[in-house]
DNA sequence: TACATATGTAAGTGTCTCTAACTTAGGCAA
DNA sequence: TTGCCTAAGTTAGAGACACTTACATATGTA
């Protein structure tokens, strides 16, 4: 027998080499392509090309795995709200418009995954990494709300405000993704929208 | 044999009665109960007393059950919005608050429908009976907005500002049941905040 | 080289959705 | 009343899935 650790990243290897990390590409990729009720954990083994029984050697059970992609969804989201921040300084308006829109694109890229994050049910209180990550989104954006009223990010009136933020934006992602209501709206819309809520924030300074 | 169409609901009819309501009262009983995701038609079949085929008599599959019951909770949350609306005149500033608080009391009140009634990824589009229902609250928003601002209800202003209420109330009632980030605000404080919505929209008249 | 451990497989269990074929209850016409 | 037609149940079973158990193989380390 030849040396089957060849370069073709070990062709016929017993072992995987990452199907951790390939399970959970895979689930998201399936959340996308058949909606976050009509995917299995049977069919990402298939698109990893494993056994069904593999990921239990990797995971605890279903909602183990579910909650690994939702940290990695998470984790993307707060990269793209931080570049959101980070594109713009401190005082300029369209800061609050961008971060908004940042949100809002992150729910139009990713619906699937989007709706999982926010839709769990179980299993996701016991998950500290899960919190810290979402405790991070929630400082960049009463940071950004504080630097636009002129106060420090840790202000009642910052807090109170990037909350009323959160849920406007929140909720603006849910209502366009599912059309029910948003029949279409104007594209330009959404940013005019986006720099009203700006606006209408107190400037402190 | 005696007549078996007793006094007592038919006791062991072959037939059932109301099946297709009773499925859906144990669909809407056991969402909340176990989640979302953790329930199953055939422990409503269970509950209604009758095998795991029966449902198809009266429904296509499991998704034209879900869709059902999801209709039923929209006209339960349409008659909530109604009455949070009716309660006050057109000219009270405490109306629209109301309204916002109808829509998050719903939310709070069933969690488990209201996530599947905005959650549902498939089957939902080709149902008219749901199309109208969800018109319906709009229109309720539309008309609260138009006259809090003393403008017809389809008055583009009152039409922009009734889509920022619903986002606004919706995502807050989405981030307060995954208390991921509403880490236990004091219970006046979402009042104050549906006041302050009230307070910003501008008043024309 | 030998062994412990990590990581895979095969086979099997219980549950779920949905179908097919059969049975019974109830209504209606003759 | 009798006899059929249809609506609304049943049982049995297929196929998918989550998960377990027992077994096999590769890898790292003493």
């Amino acid at each position: 027998m030849s040396d089957t650790k060849s370069l073709v990243k070990a062709k016929k290897n017993y072992h995987h080499g990452d199907l951790r990390g390939q399970l959970l590409e895979a689930v998201r990729e399936l959340v996308e392509r058949k909606g976050p009720d009509g995917f299995s954990i049977a069919e990402a083994c298939r698109l990893a090309g494993v056994s069904t029984a593999a990921p239990y050697k990797h995971f605890t059970d279903r909602n183990d795995i579910l909650r690994s992609a939702v940290l990695l969804a998470m984790e993307r989201l707060y990269l793209a709200m931080k570049d959101a921040a980070d594109a713009h300084s401190a005082g300029d308006p369209a800061r609050v418009a961008a971060l908004g829109q940042s949100y809002v694109d992150f729910a139009r890229t990713e619906p699937g995954m989007f709706r999982i994050m926010f839709g769990m049910t179980d299993g996701q209180e016991d998950c500290p990494e899960l919190t810290r990550v979402g405790e991070s989104c929630k400082l960049i954006v009463e940071q950004v709300a504080g630097d636009h009223m002129g106060v420090p990010p840790d202000h009642p009136m910052a807090v109170a405000w990037a909350y009323a933020l959160w849920c406007f934006v929140h909720g603006h992602s849910f209502l366009q993704m599912d059309d029910k209501l948003a029949q279409k709206a104007p594209p330009e819309m959404e940013a005019r929208m986006l720099h009203m809520v700006g606006e209408a924030m107190p400037n402190l300074s």
